[in-house]
DNA sequence: GTCCTTTTGAACTGGTGAGTTCATTCTTCA
DNA sequence: TGAAGAATGAACTCACCAGTTCAAAAGGAC
């Protein structure tokens, strides 16, 4: 943060152990924050797990409030990174756009069951009163990112004839919900495992609603479009 | 619950300033407990905020643990018996379906975006944990339930030849997920307000994307089913 | 008025945890 | 090898809080 130590690398003021017990600190952290929540999660018990002193954690974050900002900064942006790579994954000239979209949802849906997912999401909820600001963090370089993202997908999609849309950023709220909302009632909020064929089964049945809405039939064995509705955009 | 006191209204048992306190008590742990997290809610600071000693605190609900099975159990009916409520204002005889979707729609979003709605859930993703079976007791008679109800009313209009639906469970949860999850994020996790305006707008498109995809085009001015596809069902 | 239950205030115990201090040891680099 | 910064462990302070105890006070029911 606002360490002695310059941004490049500098082998002379960064000693190599400092950075790793730094991340082994925060990886710690988030896991024990995740285990108790941010009341309970003692200190010790995150030095103890990182193994390390505690006075080393006062020295690299401060406080447990700086710690906890920074190991839920730093999960979230990993977080994002993943799912964002997902959404890139999705090109505007697929063959098949059902399957396509019931790939990349599937692999979206991997990203948000995944237990890192999940204990992010029930820190947010629990500790944003009183942390507003790290969800502010979180999302200033996060799902709105990650929203942009997938509502530019779309809309190329939309440019390729393929997609009919009028707002891009509500299609991509809609399909991320179609996604997400059904899992989350029953994963109990992420304590209990969901089969792989149910989540493939809420990804069929995303995907079946939001091409029903949104997809422009296309002409049989034609792969262009010819319908010149691309043009209206 | 286990009580001494009979079910019935036996007025020589239970004297009637008991049951006023205890609905204080656990009113103001709800309040103190969505505003400081389980871990850092105080007993004192919830018998202060009921009016009450804290002996008497511990005479009604035996600890700090059931206090909160409780107070949690107890919001959770009430907020579960409103959506219902609206959930069963939903007739199969509508008109104007869109319209009729929007209405039950907006209604279920002003549920969902109360204040009580919000700590309920802020409070059972901070502490599901700690304490799975609450969670269990709500969703025993709660959001299941209320699944289960949507689901019904959906399939009645199925049958009534308005939607094209193959799992009604499975629509009402995607309704209620494009209702609910374009929200969640505008409103950082119920911590920013949402004006009626956005409220409308996400529900206007969310029964936009939910008539796409289920709802059977009528006949014009027809208003009985004439296609004969509720004798599929 | 009398009995019984509930409530009250206040003090007390025991445990837990944040944050600090400091003398000692480790690591890294010159 | 020697110097400088970093890490360590252990003890310590201070505050907060769950849960208990108990004698005194309400508050109805008869």
């Amino acid at each position: 943060m606002a360490g002695p130590h310059p941004s490049t690398t500098d082998s002379r003021h960064t000693p190599r152990g400092r950075i790793d017990k730094r991340n082994a600190i925060l990886e710690a952290a988030f896991a024990v924050f995740a285990r108790d929540g941010y009341a309970k999660a003692s200190v010790d018990a995150i030095a103890d797990a990182a193994g390390v002193a505690k006075p080393t954690v006062y020295n690299h974050f401060g406080g447990k409030e700086g710690l906890f900002r920074q190991a839920v900064s730093t999960t979230a942006e990993r977080a994002t990174a993943r799912s964002l790579a997902v959404v890139h994954g999705l090109g505007s000239d697929v063959d098949d756009l059902a399957h396509a979209l019931r790939e990349v949802g599937y692999r979206l849906l991997l990203c948000y069951t995944s237990e890192e997912a999940w204990a992010l999401r029930r820190l947010l909820h629990a500790e944003i009163s009183r942390f507003p600001d790290v969800f502010d963090t979180v999302r200033g370089s996060g799902p709105d990112q990650f929203s942009e993202a997938l509502a530019d997908r779309l809309a190329r999609l939309a440019l390729a004839g393929r997609l009919r849309l009028e707002d891009p950023v509500r299609a991509a709220e809609q399909f991320v919900a179609l996604l997400t909302g059904p899992v989350e009632g029953r994963s109990a909020l992420g304590t209990r495992p969901v089969s792989d064929q149910e989540l493939r089964d809420t990804v069929a049945a995303a995907v079946e609603t939001f091409t029903r809405a949104f997809a422009v039939p296309r002409g049989r064995l034609g792969d262009g479009p010819s319908s010149g509705q691309e043009a209206a955009l």
